[in-house]
RNA sequence: CGCGGGAUGGAGCAGUCUGGUAGCUCGUCGGGCUCAUAACCCGAAGGUCGUAGGUUCAAAUCCUUCUCCCGCAA
């Protein structure tokens, strides 16, 4: 007899964990954020799992605040709840309903990194490593006890993107061999360390602009780690420009945010060295290798960057 | 009808307000220079100016319709 599991989550990244359950488990119930309006035609949208969940002709229950509206849930009966990236807090009358377990998959090795934004932030933040955790849930975000984890080098290569994707797969991975465990209750169970807790949130818009008073290093990290979404911007000559991509030249620079540009190069002197912009989207436009973006504009000796 | 930007040779842009020969920086192709070159010089090809209609002697430009792309906000 499969046990039944009622799976929370929204975004792209739980997918692949509730693919898991499907194949493993008995999948009888999927929470996740009500259907949004979304761009500029208004145009309704299903999150990413709810189109998962209709594809395998899964009950859906889409409350807009759960705290509020739980009553679905608690009459489901379940063995194990599990959640990934659901978006919102689960009061403890949902935690303590499940049988076996109440657990949640995170994109980091906790205790680091807590909270909504840990993939962008371990980039962000400059950590050489980080990970999945699965973990019981208790009533503080991320905060319960450790039941698995596994690790990954960040690479100087590495974006938002890609590390997505890799944890995201090893999340799911990682779940189908804990999964047994602990259904018999094999598993282990260890106390985060709460001298080492980081956080995590959710990335907001003004963050998202590159200050050129830093460090070379962390600039690159924040266009990275912004990458594909929602991107790094800079001012230029009132325009926002997107910042896709950019690489950093170690120098002596007498004074941050001059521009530089030569044939093919935008410079941007920061507080180490020189910020070489690579691929750009300007306002209104669609992405574009620098050298492109130089072949149209005139003036250049009178930019500026903010 | 949430707010805003855009569509002009293969790429990125100017020209639109004030209608009158299709322009710039690149790329491509050919030739030259050079030990050599992604450098330099000479030359060439390549565009029904997003679509459909209207105004006009004349429309990339003015008016109207539609399509597509993009940023913000949710």
């Amino acid at each position: 007899m499969k046990p039944k599991v009622i799976f929370m989550g929204t975004p792209d990244f739980a997918v692949n964990i509730l693919d898991v359950l499907i194949k493993n488990t008995d999948v009888v119930l999927v929470v996740t954020q009500p259907d949004k309006v979304v761009g500029r035609k208004q145009e309704l949208r299903y999150s990413p799992v709810k189109e998962k969940a209709l594809e395998n002709n899964i009950n859906i229950f889409q409350p807009v605040k759960i705290k509020d509206d739980m009553d679905e849930v608690l009459n489901t009966e379940a063995d194990l709840i599990v959640t990934c990236a659901y978006g919102q807090i689960l009061p403890k009358e949902i935690l303590d309903h499940s049988k076996i377990a109440s657990i949640n998959v995170h994109a980091s090795l906790l205790p680091y990194l807590r909270g909504g934004a840990p993939i962008h932030h371990a980039i962000i933040d400059g950590y050489d490593k980080t990970g999945v955790t699965i973990m019981y849930m208790d009533e503080k975000m991320d905060s319960g006890d450790i039941i698995s984890y596994q690790e990954t080098i960040i690479t100087d290569d590495d974006n938002v993107g890609t590390l997505h994707d890799r944890l995201s797969i090893m999340g799911a991975s990682l779940l189908e061999e804990t999964l047994p465990k602990i259904i018999d209750g094999t598993n282990e169970r260890i106390k985060q360390d709460d001298n080492l807790v980081t956080f995590a949130p959710t990335i907001k818009r003004e963050e998202e602009h590159i200050n050129f008073d830093c460090e070379g290093k962390n600039i690159i990290n924040l266009v990275r780690g912004l990458y594909p979404w929602p991107t790094a911007n800079i001012i230029i000559n009132d325009t926002e420009v997107k910042v896709l991509s950019a690489s950093f030249e170690k120098t002596n620079v007498h004074k941050t945010n001059e521009v530089i540009i030569t044939k093919d190069k935008f410079g941007i002197t920061c507080k180490d060295g020189i910020i070489y912009l690579n691929k750009i989207k300007p306002f209104g436009k669609k992405e574009m290798d620098i050298k492109d973006y130089l072949n149209g504009t005139r003036n250049i000796e009178k930019w500026s960057v903010k």
